[in-house]
DNA sequence: AGAGGGGTGT
DNA sequence: ACACCCCTCT
């Protein structure tokens, strides 16, 4: 059985509005680690996977692996009954062919309680290789969202070239062309040297696979897939965790701190996501003030090569939607390697993949 | 070759979402003296005519009149690229076949370039007489907007009268009738005898031609058309922007302090549009605690005669569109003469005629 | 409370 | 496809 209470509602939300218009229904697979989803989107082209931390949980308690499947446009409109801070407790019984949620007034005077039918959805988990990533940059999400939206305005696709510079986003269409260019900030998030992150990466256990995708890969992959996908359940969902947790840190620690949070690294995934937080909040804190509220944190460039990929802008604009569920995007590119656009947050994050255009000069 | 520097894209956002639905390709014409516009809306009834004063950008330089013939459906996708205060910079090289708008951010670590395609449009250019109204109010721009709409929901017409008293908007329509009547403010932009005012304007060169025009002009231009237009290029342009640096000044020296002002009146235009917003700002602080700032600096009407005129509402709410661009507006009117509505901002004016109905009551 | 984005209707 | 209205996010 599962039982499950969330301080507040908001992320749920988030979420949900986050990727139900990517995919229908899915299974929620709540085990001892926390709750996940994997999804293929509904024309099979891009892949999302989120995790909810367990430990991120107010409580928490899963006794064995439960697939719960759900539609979720049903779950979206239990979850508009819930006030944003209103306390929720997700809770299913063994036989799983209903998800309760409890959704509570903060001072606990007002109780809902919404039953949702569950269905059986069969769906292959996928393996997802851990990657090394030739660029790796993270910027403030809304300027993410701000410039996927811009430029949609000017073309179906978007070439995205990152280079030491910065990072270029540019789209080309028949009333013109356009083209954002991101710089590198001097004094924060800069572009660093991949050696320096690669090394704390390695004090992770069963963290790496392979750096880069078999060329067949990408060959089938060419265009509406993900390409480097595989079928190994094992090691998946603990390598993207682990993988995820990684990579804001590398702008964390831009700062100052660096030996500090390695440290960190061992402790409980609780406490350094609490820090994550706290950092995030004394970014805007500290920008408030300076007018431009969008370059929070800068632009962050790990770059161990040029690349130059060019993504349609259809799935960056839905990736674009779960910029509320955090500050901070990062975007992790190889050429020829589908796209990771990875969101952190408190509780957990979201990731999604999506296989380059092909023939993208 | 053109290259013009802006401080702020807002200007630029706001004149395009006025007249995008007016106007859907016309020639920007770049020229020593700034960047204009003049337009027949689609159904050919109303005139605009727009002017960026060249020495109110940041830095301009245009070597050569160039018409820019764009499709303002497409810059208006191309402004919303930029945020609003971007740092904007229009450029077109001599050979003039595309527009090149650079967005900055405010402290440059964001690009944006966008290259749109020109075309060409073959577009007479009208002149537009310096015509002497029998009334001239203005008032709130908000103001003006809030009863455009709201008459709108009754019937199509307005009828627009003023006397002494103040500006009457009347629309009969199936479900009732409705009036609004403004009245002049007393204590700052009351009625003025005509003389007082127009002594001012003759300290200008070239300024009027004649007060009323010819009967005849106005049969031909009876309903769906901008009776008094010439096709007197020559002195269009000078007389436009002298004719509407006036008006705001009405309002502002009735305050107290009319002598100096008429002193400023000969100095250079740059001097005068930077105490217009000034004052503006004034205005806004100084209503900010009164609840209501739409009746910010009152009603101003300067009437030589009273005059009632009827108009469709669909232009009138059209033209509302420019509110945001300016705190106040201008309605000159005569009798059976077209309607001038005038907006003054920082960095020039869009002017909008439109030929009153004819059985006007 | 205001502005921007998304969705719906013409 | 464009315009208008409503809802959400800032």
């Amino acid at each position: 059985m599962l039982e499950a209470r969330l301080a507040s509602a908001t992320v749920l939300k988030k979420l949900l509005d986050a990727i139900k218009e990517l995919v229908t229904d899915c299974n929620l697979e709540a085990n001892e680690d926390g709750i996940g989803l994997q999804a293929m989107d509904n024309s099979h082209v891009a892949l999302v996977t989120v995790q909810l931390e367990a430990n991120e949980f107010d409580s928490y308690r899963c006794d064995r692996n439960m697939p719960l499947g759900v539609n979720l446009g049903s779950l979206t409109k239990i979850l508009k009954c819930a006030k944003d801070n209103d306390v929720v407790t997700i809770k299913a019984s063994d036989d799983a062919d209903s998800l309760t949620l409890l959704f509570e007034s903060p001072n606990s005077d007002r109780i809902g309680e919404y039953d949702m039918k569950l269905m059986d959805i069969d769906q292959e988990h996928l393996g997802i290789p851990d990657t090394q990533y030739d660029a790796t940059i993270t910027f403030s999400s809304t300027e993410f969202a701000r410039i996927c939206r811009d430029l949609s305005a000017l073309g179906e696709s978007v070439k995205i070239e990152v280079d030491k510079q910065g990072i270029r986003f540019t789209a080309d269409g028949e009333i013109g062309n356009g083209s954002v260019l991101l710089k590198h900030s001097a004094g924060r998030g800069a572009v660093r040297a991949p050696p320096a992150s690669r090394s704390r990466k390695a004090a992770k256990p069963k963290v790496k696979k392979e750096a880069k995708r078999d060329p067949d890969d990408e060959e089938e992959g060419s265009e509406p897939d993900v390409a480097n996908v595989e079928s190994d359940e094992e090691d998946v969902k603990p390598d993207v965790q682990e993988e995820e947790e990684e990579k804001p840190e590398v702008d964390e620690d831009d700062e100052d701190e660096e030996e500090q949070e390695d440290d960190e690294a061992e402790q409980p995934k609780k406490r350094k996501a609490g820090a994550v937080a706290k950092k995030e909040t004394n970014g805007r804190a500290k920008k408030a003030k300076d007018g431009e509220d969008d370059g929070e944190a800068g632009v962050s460039i790990i770059l161990q090569q040029s690349v130059s990929l060019t993504f349609s802008l259809k799935y960056l604009l839905n990736f674009a939607k779960s910029a509320p569920l955090s500050k901070q995007v990062t975007l992790n590119m190889s050429n020829e390697v589908p796209l990771l656009v990875a969101f952190e947050f408190e509780q957990g994050h979201i990731n999604y993949y999506l296989a380059p255009k092909i023939g993208d000069d």
